[in-house]
DNA sequence: AAAGTGACTGTTA
DNA sequence: TTAACAGCCACTT
């Protein structure tokens, strides 16, 4: 039954909505699912989630910087995560980084 | 129950 | 421009 607080179930939900292509930012999500702030438990959040069994699209979700974050523990797998990005249209600067500017999603 | 950990962010230097 | 510090909340041990 129960196995997290609502507030995760909301992030999950937002992270659902970000459209093919683009790309949001953890404080970003934070702030849609009334977690302003809190972008660190939107991250934890994601880390709960699994890459390959869950329907989110976590690869969606930067840090402020535009670059792709990972969790050392899951070291293995950002070939995969900017595999995914660029199969969507999403193109990776010569420092890793991604054009927030124009892959930001703006709901 | 207290302390530690972590997919972050904004400010300061 | 990048680097370092502190603040923030939830989960784990």
């Amino acid at each position: 039954m129960s196995r997290q607080s609502n507030s995760y179930d909301r992030i999950y939900e937002i992270v659902r909505q970000i459209p093919k292509g683009k790309v949001a930012t953890y404080g970003q999500v934070a702030e849609l699912s009334n977690l302003a702030g809190k972008a660190r438990v939107v991250g934890y959040a994601l880390y709960r989630v699994d890459m390959k069994t869950s329907d989110i699209p976590w690869q969606r979700v930067v840090n402020a910087k535009g670059e792709v974050s990972l969790s050392p523990l899951r070291f293995g797998t950002d070939y995969l995560q900017r595999s995914l990005l660029e199969g969507e249209g999403i193109s990776f600067n010569d420092a890793g980084k991604i054009d927030l500017r124009k892959y930001i999603w703006k709901p």
